[in-house]
RNA sequence: GCCGGUGUGGCGGAAUGGUAGACGCAGGGGAUUCAAAAUCCCCCGUUGGCAACAACGUGUGGGUUCGAGUCCCUCCACCGGCACCA
């Protein structure tokens, strides 16, 4: 018997690909061109189950493409910048440069024996000076663009540390290396316009016919444009100077039920008010903790009564309390706004506590001051009652309620109607090493000057410590040092360097030309652009898509990139994580930093530690180990499998058509030992079924045209499946066609033929047991760029179809019918079937509902 | 808290609004073997029944439809994101 051996295979197979340069991306006035793109790793140094997932789904696109006549670009490359490299740093003394190209060779070598089909003469890292050098350019024509400015913005800040956390390093509003609660703290920092782009980023997701709707209704919330109205109350006493508070409301339908006005802790007034003890004390009580959206949201809400009041717009006689408030965000609208308890369970519960007045403004009836015990939010649909509004009587709420009070207003001269959007500008300065310098130069006399292009890149120095917390290129000794690029005059440089984000958002389009001098080459990026098939995980629905959207149009906008260019994806897929069971035991093992391992009182185990046997799992020494349901694979949980070790096991390809097969590619995968084996035997199977065909004469038999039949159909369903990320379904009918052929008693001629598209039909997700295949029954050439099968439409009908017949919608008999059959022909031999007569019991059918090739249901 | 998603046998999952459970795993039975491994064949949602078959069945509760896993509403659980993790 002849024995399947990856190991001895797939070395091959990779060298010949390598020889014959089978995945070099080379530009072809013949060919129509096909760039697929996996969102690239940051080089942890280890390859994980995760990684394998994504890269065997790009490779399966781009080896199809390939046998499909494309020209295709399919590159790898590494997001390289980030904190790990820093963390490592300070707990290991390794530098952050040293331990990324140690990581990034690491990885590469363990991407080696995967037979992924990369152009790897294409890579780059992001920390590489060739590249963020490229992106300092970029940065430079974008200031200059008016697309950058700087401004002050909330930080993290520890002030144990006295250095700025990211929102990850706080935990539970404490800094995660100090304990010290965190406070926010204004910078001026960095921005990007991409606020100017809401309206066009939000417009355009209308085009993007190929990309999930999820993802698209996610970014259009996050874009969030809204209607409202926008108005001040005027103050009654000046405080400060101020004589009014702007307001911006979605809800100027409810503004005859306000009963106070919030304004932000770091609204100017408040401010303002902090000479007063107690404000100052509330303001920094409410800047305690981090600034994610969530801490804010899931915070107690509280209020400070400053004791000043404003009137009401329509009502001089009503004066309204002015509260600080730490759940009004100065970030959103105007940093203040009106309160409206009837209508709102935030206000409601604001409200109560505060003992403001409650007066509901429309009604479910036309009761008139009821007593309200909740918040009252009608549905968008439901027709209400106002007792008190601008329109008179009956009204739907909703927009039609909206325009009529922002009409109103309007009209009385209260504020106008404006649309506003949620997005933010991005902030890219961080106050961190590894990233990409901002070239700028701050001069005493000539103030914040940008950097002489003739002097990029500015690179990031390599003598720097990480001994105590913050910034090492703060305290560098020399590095800040240099002249103003304008007036020559010592000056010192920026030591900010940019958000990981800027790295990913272009980095797309610098594989289309990654050599060159200036960041893209636009006759390069005209040929290449857009990517056709863009792979990635659902955690980067938002950010870095919507920031890569944004990037190609500034990037356009200043000669970088062509036009066609501003969508750089024509199809996105988002892939579900590769997870597995955990296992866990009693015992602590100390925590080792807050985040580590010995959480609690938790003890990890890793899965091939584990025994399994009567159902329950246990250790080596006999301990049980509690057996935890399949979670993302990570470190701290060791619920990892390495795919080094499977594939010194059962090779690339099982690792390949394992992770594909046994999900939906969206969904997430576990990993099982099992189901790894069974896919081992499964393509040890496949390889000893081909070697015993080869084997055969060519010759006819009986099950030929019932062989080829079903080989035209698989060819179709698996080029279908490919088409349409249906992996794990194509997988399933290539095991239906192996089965078929192992059945098949067909000759010799028809067998081989079989097997051969098989071979091909298997080739994008097992290439070297596809080569291999292909090689032992004379294939011409590498099964890699070997046409791709084509399926013959005539073979993929039927002569005569099986029809269910369902009596009252649940199915009760069949019949086969020719697939041409007409309607009336059908209906029948229905009523002739022996289960219908007995159920009509001699009366007529109430119905009869034929729908052809499909079912026929009686309704009785 | 807000935004988005997911929920189907013992398990992973399949199913353009049209036969629920394809395919695979695990399990059971058999063939082969001195025996085992490997391989091959058969069975395999739940309940009742010798069987034919019947009833029930796609997280919960409702709705639309001749027909709902699929569409709509409610609730529950879990997952992703929430602007400095990448």
């Amino acid at each position: 018997m002849i024995l399947y051996s990856a190991k001895d295979i797939e070395p091959k197979w990779q060298a010949a690909w390598s020889d014959a340069r089978t995945f070099l991306a080379v530009r072809s006035d013949d060919k129509p061109k096909y760039y697929v793109l996996e969102m690239f790793p940051y080089p942890s140094g280890k390859l994980h189950m995760g990684h394998v997932r994504n890269y065997a789904m790009g490779d399966v696109i781009a080896r199809y493409k390939l046998a499909t006549g494309h020209a295709v670009l399919h590159p790898m490359g590494w997001d390289a910048f980030g904190m790990p490299a820093e963390n490592a740093a300070m707990t290991t003394g390794v530098h952050p440069k040293d331990y990324t190209y140690g990581n990034i060779a690491q990885m590469k070598a363990q991407f080696a024996p995967l037979g992924l089909s990369f152009d790897w003469t294409r890579e780059f890292a992001t920390c590489d000076p060739e590249y963020y050098g490229q992106q300092q350019a970029l940065f430079l024509d974008f200031l200059k663009a008016g697309l950058i400015y700087r401004k002050k913005a909330v930080v993290n800040w520890d002030p144990v540390d006295m250095t700025v956390l990211a929102n990850e390093q706080v935990i539970d509003g404490k800094g995660w290396r100090s304990g010290a609660d965190v406070e926010r703290r204004e910078l001026v920092q960095w921005f990007f316009k991409i606020s100017d782009y809401s309206g066009e980023l939000l417009a355009a997701l209308d085009g993007l016919d190929n990309w999930p709707a999820k993802v698209k209704l996610m970014q259009s919330n996050w874009i969030g444009k809204s209607r409202g109205l926008q108005f001040a109350f005027s103050l009654v006493d000046e405080p400060q100077g101020h004589d009014r508070i702007e307001v911006y409301t979605t809800r100027p339908d409810t503004l005859m039920g306000a009963s106070f006005v919030a304004i932000s802790p770091d609204h100017p007034l408040a401010k303002g008010l902090e000479d007063d003890p107690a404000v100052a004390a509330f303001n920094a009580e409410c800047r305690k903790g981090g600034t994610t959206e969530e801490a804010l949201e899931k915070a107690e809400k509280r209020g400070f009564d400053t004791g000043l009041t404003v009137l009401h717009p329509f009502d001089t006689a009503w004066e309204l309390p002015v509260y600080i408030a730490n759940f009004v965000l100065m970030d959103y609208g105007t940093g203040a706004i009106f309160g409206c308890p009837a209508h709102d369970e935030r206000d409601f519960d604001f409200a109560t506590k505060y003992g403001l007045p409650i007066i509901p403004t429309f009604l479910s009836d036309a009761e008139t001051d009821p007593v309200l015990t909740e918040a009252y939010v009608p549905a968008k649909t439901e027709v209400v009652a106002y007792v008190k509004g601008f329109a008179g009587d009956q009204m739907q709420t909703g927009n039609a309620a909206i325009e009529a009070a922002i009409g109103f207003c309007e009209a009385n001269g209260v504020g106008g109607g404006v649309t506003k959007f949620r997005l933010r500008d991005w902030g890219l300065s961080r106050q961190r090493y590894w990233g990409c310098p901002i070239p700028v130069v701050h001069c005493p006399d000539c103030g914040v000057v940008p950097e002489d292009k003739a002097n990029l890149p500015i690179e990031l120095p390599y003598d720097v410590t990480f001994d105590v917390p913050g910034n090492p290129l703060d305290r560098h000794p020399t590095w800040r040092d240099c002249a103003c690029p304008k007036c020559g005059a010592a000056a010192q440089r920026e030591t900010d360097t940019m958000d990981t984000f800027v790295d990913s958002s272009w980095y797309y389009a610098r594989f289309t030309a990654p050599r060159a001098t200036t960041p893209t080459v636009l006759d390069d990026a005209a040929y290449w652009m857009n990517v056709d098939q863009y792979i990635g995980g659902i955690e980067h629905a938002i950010l870095h898509l919507l920031y890569s959207r944004f990037f190609a149009r500034a990037m356009h906008v200043t000669g970088h990139l062509p036009e066609m260019a501003i969508e750089p994806f024509n199809a996105l897929f988002t892939q579900g994580m590769v997870t597995h069971e955990i296992y866990a035991s009693e015992g602590r093992t100390g925590p080792i930093d807050p985040r580590g391992e010995g959480i609690g009182f938790t003890k990890y185990h890793f899965p091939d530690e584990i025994i399994r046997r009567d159902g329950g799992a246990y250790l080596s020494d006999g301990t049980a180990v509690e057996v935890i349901s399949s979670a993302k694979m990570s470190k701290s949980k060791k619920n990892v499998v390495d795919p080094d070790a499977i594939i010194a096991q059962y090779g690339a390809d099982t690792a390949r058509w394992f992770v594909l097969s046994d999900s939906p590619p969206e969904r997430d995968v576990e990993w099982t030992a099992s189901g790894a084996e069974a896919t081992a035997r499964h393509l040890a199977r496949v390889y000893r079924v081909a070697s015993e065909i080869a084997a055969m004469d060519d010759g006819t038999g009986a099950g030929d045209a019932d062989l080829i039949r079903t080989m035209h159909k698989t060819i179709h369903e698996v080029t279908l499946g490919i088409e349409s990320f249906g992996f794990n379904a194509a997988i399933a009918k290539l095991y239906g066609f192996t089965s078929a052929l192992m059945k098949s008693d067909a000759g010799g001629a028809a067998k081989k033929q079989a097997v051969r598209v098989l071979a091909q039909l298997m080739s994008p997700m097992t290439p070297h047991l596809a080569e291999e295949i292909w090689a032992m029954l004379g294939g011409t050439g590498l099964i890699a760029v070997a046409p791709w099968p084509v399926a013959d439409p005539a073979m993929l009908t039927e002569d005569t179809i099986t029809l269910p017949i369902q009596i009252n919608g649940k199915r009760r008999s069949e019949i086969a019918v020719p697939v041409d059959m007409p309607k009336d022909a059908i209906e029948k031999l229905a009523l002739a079937d022996e289960a219908v007569i007995k159920a009509l019991n001699g009366a007529a059918p109430k119905k009869l509902i034929v729908v052809p090739g499909r079912i026929v249901n009686v309704v009785i």
